[in-house]
DNA sequence: TATCCGTGGCT
DNA sequence: TAGCCAAGGAT
């Protein structure tokens, strides 16, 4: 049997039970592919659960808020494929009369899908043959062929996607690209990948160099850069005061406290710059609290949070552009998980 | 093209 | 344990 004969044959008797395996619906294909977006089965799962039970048809989810949408979302990361969800659904209600596009193109071109969403789409919803080029698919090509072409470089991606296009069975697309997605997953995992018991380990050039460890090849490595938060929850008996995440940054569109940001740890109160709450100064009576240093780590970012608590009579007085709320209701707006982990002394 | 964008599990 | 990496995409 050949590649894809052998692969196909695999996933038959190994393939895991999951709730969008069982449907060709191509909005709740799409939506677990967002979902599945960088993102491990295991942690994405429940997500699409509560996503399929709020919002069971394109049109319910691009009637919804854009708050209630993330609010959802809440802790699963990479927040950006949340508000293009959201706006895909509002733009295939809108120019597509909320069918969803059943051409590669146009589903190419709607925001927040790729290459590798686009084709993972057409073949599951309309078994089309576009083949799937995602992390699971380079490690299995790279080991099974020896490649050590760089999988993040130009060439890598062209030689990958043309040797992926060669082998998928173009008589049965959907279900190959699944096999061979679900066999890196399971089979040909990136740490202590199976090769004692694989159908492949006659086959597989890179067992046979001993090249399995350092197959895939990556060449560029991202830099963790430090930055050092200061969060000020302000409140008074009933309230405090929460912002919602405007600029390009990390966590856009999610809440957090009023923040000042330093170039470096602040172990006094009296050091932040209170430039927008001057105010606070002429107050006599305010008791100030200081939290532990919260380290919250991103892909790119190592966040050093301290939350400094700020007791006061009457929260108005400091407000600006924050918006004032009743203590217990941030539990209603979509928030990060630092901020998370923080109101529930995490 | 290189960088940005989360979170959690694993070794 | 510090780093790697997971069903990537946008800019």
């Amino acid at each position: 049997m050949d590649f894809s004969s052998l692969l196909i044959k695999w996933y038959k008797e190994n393939k895991r039970d999951l709730p969008w395996r069982n449907t060709t619906d191509p909005y709740k294909i799409w939506l677990s592919e967002i979902i599945l977006q960088q993102t491990r089965v295991d942690q994405g799962l429940n997500y699409y659960l509560k996503f399929i039970e709020n919002f069971p048809t394109i049109i319910d989810l691009a009637n919804s808020k854009e708050e209630k949408v993330l609010k959802l979302w809440q802790g699963l990361g990479y927040y950006s494929r949340a508000r293009n969800l959201h706006f895909t659904a509002k733009y295939i209600q809108k120019n597509y009369n909320g069918t969803f596009p059943v051409n590669y193109k146009e589903i190419l071109a709607l925001k927040g899908v790729g290459e590798y969403t686009a084709a993972a789409i057409s073949s599951f919803s309309f078994n089309m043959s576009y083949p799937v080029v995602d992390g699971n698919v380079y490690r299995v090509l790279a080991r099974f062929f020896d490649i050590n072409t760089p999988i993040d470089s130009t060439l890598g991606k062209k030689e990958f996607k043309a040797l992926a296009e060669e082998l998928i069975d173009k008589k049965n697309p959907a279900e190959y690209n699944q096999a061979i997605m679900e066999f890196g997953a399971l089979q040909c995992k990136p740490k202590q990948p199976n090769c004692e018991n694989c159908i492949f380990n006659s086959k597989c050039l890179a067992l046979k160099n001993d090249n399995i460890s350092i197959l895939p090849i990556k060449e560029k490595k991202t830099k963790v850069k430090n930055r050092f938060f200061n969060y000020l929850v302000f409140s008074d008996k009933k309230h405090t005061l929460i912002k919602n995440r405007t600029e390009k940054d990390i966590w856009q569109g999610l809440f957090d406290f009023p923040l000042i940001e330093t170039v470096k740890p602040i172990h006094q109160f009296e050091k932040l710059n209170l430039e927008q709450y001057k105010i606070l100064n002429t107050l006599t009576d305010k008791s100030i609290q200081k939290s532990i240093e919260y380290i919250h780590i991103l892909s790119h970012q190592k966040i050093h949070a301290t939350f400094w608590s700020i007791q006061i009579d009457d929260i108005s007085c400091v407000q600006n552009d924050e918006l004032k709320i009743i203590k217990e209701e941030i539990v209603k707006y979509p928030v990060p998980k630092l901020i998370e982990n923080f109101i529930f002394k995490k």
